[in-house]
DNA sequence: ACACTATTTGTAAGCGCTTACATCGATAAT
DNA sequence: ATTATCGATGTAAGCGCTTACAAATAGTGT
């Protein structure tokens, strides 16, 4: 309560440190265009003044804000989470910062959400998947900010993206499966609609199924929300069919620890009555018994690799190279050959 | 690439319909101050213009950028999520945009994360826990930012907080502990430096022992950062210990859920052999097997009370009413009785 | 000494918006 | 009819910073 002085502005560093609003400026954002007697001085004021730059102002005049914007479908699980912070470390190693917001999967708060963060002056933007109205393109375009996909990988889409092959990465799994010996095979996917990621996996599977000769009924297909609950209770649904089958293919690794939940819960032994498999292989995948047979992806390194990919967009010193990133599957309890060769 | 026209402003606005700057702004942010007829015109010429206005610019004029900080540990887990995601929600409904960034629980790298925020204009921040420098507080002061402590309760601290007990609510989780017959206990604690919540907790189980009359011999420490393979490493030094503690109390749920996968490598059941805990009851807690017994804390209703009032000090109809949410133990598989009454 | 270049610092024009204040009709009160 | 009142709109002064450009000073070669 003692002191009402406000907040130290420009001016006042520059008053008392006895020099001009641009030498203060310059101490700031290119000190070695000042001489060093002068530069202490300054700093020194900076100091004792406890000066902090007004961000709005800068952003203002320099039409740079140093600030990259994260658009992802949820906060709420893990799923995007380590990516994220490889994204943010390497960011700040550069000298951004970064911006998240969550959509909680819906186009609307999407769009609202990249307007939001171009109106803050993000020099650039992380979207994660390919599929959204041409129209926010357009306005990106307009606004002049690049952005950048993330956690897809399509060489031929209107953007550069950083990512990997969801449909060649869920393939590879059910293959894995197939190896196994399940015929009869149920996936319970993520939403569809609007999400390219939870489309091409269901893809792989199916071509997997074709290549190996099985037909489409081979296959039982299970669309929810990305939740445990949703997985547990899409897992009763399908057991509740007859004849049951006898792998579930998980579209990410929650819905696949919802699955096992209600597998314990309904007392059916995986991987010996049925086999389940996730993606992702987020930590939940090595914790929950058995353990998951599912996914890997390299989260940490998309991360960095989309942060350099995206401040040389932003820095003019690329035009957006697509980045694939390889994934494998990880072989746990959870998947084995399925209870009889019937 | 066809057109190469850059991003409207308010002028533009105001030309295409025929009014000036200010009647553009006072129809995007009190509309009811303009006449209808005008305000048509007036949008329509936004919608044309697909013009967004600047935000930078906006919070240097008005001095309100109807933007909350909040500064976490972590995203590394899902252990902020929730309650951050709700304080989003509500945050939302009232206007506000919120802006997340973590410190990794690093005390410095926090300092700097509210240095950026402030600079940012935040109208307020929400801090996890009370204690860090006082010159942190000075500052925030100094920029008449107001500021909430969540994830913590202490009426009687400098700033007001809206969380829970965190001592009370291990103290009533230790006594479930000793009730089930347990008299060698161990704990994995959160790293206590910088952490009140750590420390609280630690000190919850203490007071619950000297209750029940036991001496300090009686509990067994580790400190270590919340990871889940911290935990695992934790817990096998612990069963290392002879005699060997008949339960292990852990800081949180990551680390119990590293507890019990080392447990599980070991072959080490649980609760037969060595019951566990955990703190917070985030979604694991109900997927890990067995099941952990922990203390429910609501992070969705903290998160939103959270928001509440922090909104009503930004706008000034709240001093800061600090605000305890209640906690209680859920009791789950992960905690029996000790194998023997040795 | 001189003209010339390089280096350091100052001057001042915005950046796009909000808002106090002025202005202008129109309606109400006398 | 005259004046006070009020609602709608315009005018213009910043908000705190960056940066092109100007000015001043110091160093260089002849």
């Amino acid at each position: 309560m003692g002191k009402t002085r406000s907040a130290p502005t420009l001016n006042d560093v520059a008053r008392e440190a006895g020099v001009s609003t641009a030498t203060v400026s310059r101490c700031l954002n290119s000190p070695e265009r000042v001489i060093e007697a002068t530069r202490q001085r300054v700093m020194q004021a900076v100091e004792s003044l406890g000066y902090t730059p007004n961000f709005a102002a800068r952003v203002m005049a320099a039409k740079r804000s140093f600030t990259i914007g994260a658009i992802i479908p949820t906060m709420d699980n893990a799923i995007f989470a380590r990516g994220l912070q490889a994204f943010q470390d390497e960011l700040r190693e550069r000298g951004y910062t970064l911006l998240v917001s969550s959509s909680a999967y819906d186009p609307e708060a999407e769009r609202e959400q990249i307007r939001t963060l171009v109106a803050r002056g993000a020099d650039g933007l992380l979207l994660i998947g390919h599929e959204r109205d041409p129209e926010i393109y357009d306005y990106l375009d307009r606004h002049q900010v690049p952005s950048l996909v993330a956690w897809s990988y399509e060489p031929e889409a209107m953007r550069p993206s950083v990512g990997f092959s969801n449909a060649s990465a869920m393939r590879a799994l059910a293959d894995s499966v197939l190896a196994a010996g399940h015929r009869r095979i149920a996936m319970i996917s993520g939403v569809t609609e609007g999400n390219d990621r939870a489309l091409s996996r269901v893809l792989g599977v199916r071509q997997a199924l074709r290549s190996a000769g099985l037909g489409e009924s081979a296959l039982t297909l299970i669309e929810t929300p990305y939740e445990i609950d949703k997985g547990a209770e899409a897992f009763r649904q399908l057991m509740a069919l007859d004849p049951r089958p006898t792998v579930v293919m998980c579209g990410n690794d929650v819905l696949a620890a919802g699955a096992l939940r209600e597998a314990k819960g309904m007392g059916i032994a995986v991987p010996e009555q049925v086999s389940v498999t996730g993606f992702d292989d987020i930590e939940l995948a090595g914790i929950v018994s058995p353990a998951l047979t599912t996914v890997h992806v390299p989260h940490r390194e998309m991360g960095r690799k989309a942060a350099r990919e995206l401040v040389a967009m932003v820095e003019g010193t690329s035009a957006g190279q697509p980045v694939c990133i390889s994934t494998h599957v990880v072989t746990r309890q959870s998947l084995a050959a399925p209870p009889d060769a019937s």
